[in-house]
DNA sequence: CTTAATAAGTCAAGTGTCTTGACTTATTAC
DNA sequence: GTAATAAGTCAAGACACTTGACTTATTAAG
């Protein structure tokens, strides 16, 4: 009592923690296999049959998973698929991004629902707060019109913008994220919503989103490299998302490279930001992104040379990321228009020699991933989703468990 | 049975899984904070009194705990603190370096009771196992010498080596140590010793021993750039060592730099390895760690050149650290003479502005770790102990449990 | 067509580990 | 001297997984 010095400990767990945990490997099993028998879930999640048995009874009775019609696989008694129903749990993504904001929702299983978005008045947080709480609840009230039950299977309203959070300012920031970045948007978004709220920087949520149906779906390692207004690696570490000690593990854009004598932020040669000013283009031009993915798909001289210059920094920071990660793949994902990200993949290629070279490779070093503007809201509600029903270290433990 | 696609499940847990994470936390919440009561115990792990008092009275039936002194702190029963017992455990690390290989013997805190070394003979595997398996068996039998019981209670073998593992080979390797990387040095150790044998590359295992008894302790984020004859990052995220896909994450000496146009690893430039080129010394000379000690303490001309370039790449590969990975703190540390280590340290100061600049840090961006060239070794031997005792998620999973 | 083999899935009792709430013990504060 | 407080124990209870026998449904073989 004197003596008062914080003890720090790891929380332990009980069988609440053991069950917590089988309900997520048998949700997880069903995501990532597709339907799956009971046995079949026995034998690869080590369980006994009788256990699993009353754990896909619960989720039955939960509304997360229903049988299919049962299967003849030779002899033995037809065993009867269970598979997700996407209709168990909605969540809601929020992108705030520099000039729009985009919400959607999703199911389960993360297809979208519904989607909208609107644009953010300069002037940060103060302006805004009152366009995002109307466009979530535009969204929620929308789900509920066409999904039963909407409102009680949502498990969370995830919320991605560009990081890096909490860092002392940089100054050139003319969109105001820095505002945002210090403005209590968790509390603010928690009270006007009741909703459980997550947040992200834009290149996690784009990892997140293809760990659920993307390019990195099933896999334990992968980083998604995004490109969009910045440049950020989402990771997805021992099968989920890192986040490092303040949530900014990733932020590559903010990596200085030298070249020339000098130095600069890798933001500030391969990012849309550096290819609108490349093209003297206006950022907030909201038909920006159509009539680049036009020049990109003519073929646009200035777009190539902008290309190639960047490819060249994004091939450094694959060999980067691979060297020290080691990841099974990589995922090149961004926002930026998909002829555009095309276009990019194809100049990169090929690789620099990196420890990701080894014989008895399954899977390509580089993979392209889900080019779209709406790829981030997604990956903003894939966060609530895999924080409530993905297996994690976390979820087992004492001081997680709720109820 | 037709449809035979593997399918791909994390495992479940259950009661044992449960009590051994228990177990796990209690060492770990000792190892970190010292001597707790039972009641303390049961307040940081949210466990019940009674659970915290039968699982501490099976650790002190098996040796790994013991009470201390009763101290009264106030009103109330005076309350009994318990402590780890360092006979406890364990564990042999095994350090295979170019042309040594040392060993050491450490207890369940860490502290090394024996060590030995032995020249490695040139030709790689095929004539250094022998020297290999008699020097561990040397370091066993010493280790029964001093300690009672500790051949029952020596949780396994820890190999480090430098790494990559299992890539395709670069060729310019004069130590052979691609033999060594190639070999079935796991299964031949195993044979040979009956131990658990694990492997782990040298930055790796500069990491684990920082975690367990240097400048990362009770840390869950941190990262240990080892300059060695190469260089390498160990990287503790989510309080556990994380190896990648391959074993190879961290590897940042393969890391590519550009500069006057071409391309060099990392590694090539800032390393004893590069250091020894720029000196023009025999790596093999058994009192050149001595020499170099001295020459770094008096200021030699040569050695400053070369901190005032190396210290330039390691200024930005924690730069890079800081970025990728958004640590609690960096950490350099080395097989590198302890003098030489401090004036890198001085030299790179100060750091490049970061993510990890923020208000509020209470660790310092980078701190020196251990500079010794048994650092290794007993990093290699604290792998076996932490994977034995530390709360990880693996170690709730069935497929880990044994008995 | 019958029977054996095989596999899915259920039933009911058993086991291990944590939880609960009352109780004992030891110390300080008033 | 008595009340308050905190550590720690005791014994019963709850929960979730396990065990082994059993039922059901299908194919393979004779």
């Amino acid at each position: 009592m004197n003596d008062s010095r914080p003890i720090r400990a790891k929380s332990g767990t009980n069988h609440e923690g053991t069950s917590a945990h089988n309900r997520r490997v048998m949700i997880d099993a069903l995501r990532v296999n597709g339907a799956l028998s009971r046995a079949d879930l026995a034998r690869a999640t080590r369980l006994t049959k009788q256990t699993v048995s009353n754990i896909i009874e619960e989720l039955e009775r939960d509304g997360l998973v229903t049988s299919q019609e049962a299967v003849r696989r030779g002899r033995g008694q037809p065993s009867t698929p269970y598979r997700l129903v996407p209709e168990g749990a909605f969540a809601i993504g929020l992108q705030i991004d520099r000039h729009v904001t985009r919400a959607v929702a999703v199911d389960l299983v993360g297809s979208v629902l519904v989607r909208d978005e609107a644009g953010l008045p300069h002037g940060g947080p103060s302006n805004g707060t009152k366009v995002i709480l109307d466009l979530v609840a535009g969204i929620r009230s929308k789900l509920a019109g066409i999904v039963q039950q909407s409102e009680k299977r949502l498990v969370g309203l995830g919320v991605a913008m560009p990081g890096p959070f909490g860092v002392a300012g940089s100054g050139d920031d003319p969109w105001m994220m820095e505002a945002w970045q210090k403005f209590p948007l968790l509390e603010t978004l928690t009270a006007g919503t009741g909703l459980d709220v997550g947040l992200q920087n834009d290149a996690a949520a784009a990892a997140t989103a293809e760990r659920m149906v993307g390019a990195a779906h099933g896999l334990d390692h992968a980083v998604c490299l995004f490109v969009g207004y910045g440049i950020g690696a989402g990771l997805i570490l021992n099968g989920e998302l890192y986040r490092g000690t303040n949530g900014n593990a990733g932020e590559i854009g903010m990596a200085l490279l030298f070249a020339d004598g000098k130095s600069t932020p890798l933001e500030h040669r391969a990012s849309l930001a550096s290819l609108y000013q490349h093209l003297s283009v206006d950022p907030a031009d909201p038909h920006l992104h159509a009539r680049i993915n036009g020049l990109a798909l003519r073929g646009d001289q200035s777009i190539h040379a902008w290309v190639d210059a960047a490819a060249v920094d994004l091939r450094w920071s694959i060999h980067l990321i691979e060297t020290l990660f080691d990841p099974q793949t990589v995922i090149l994902c961004g926002s930026a228009p998909e002829a555009l990200v095309n276009r990019l993949i194809a100049a990169i290629g090929p690789l620099l020699p990196s420890i990701a070279e080894r014989r008895g490779r399954t899977l390509p070093r580089l993979q392209p991933g889900m080019a779209d503007p709406w790829s981030v809201a997604l990956g903003a509600a894939a966060g609530p989703i895999s924080r409530a029903f993905d297996p994690r270290f976390a979820a087992i433990l004492k001081d997680s468990l709720q109820s």
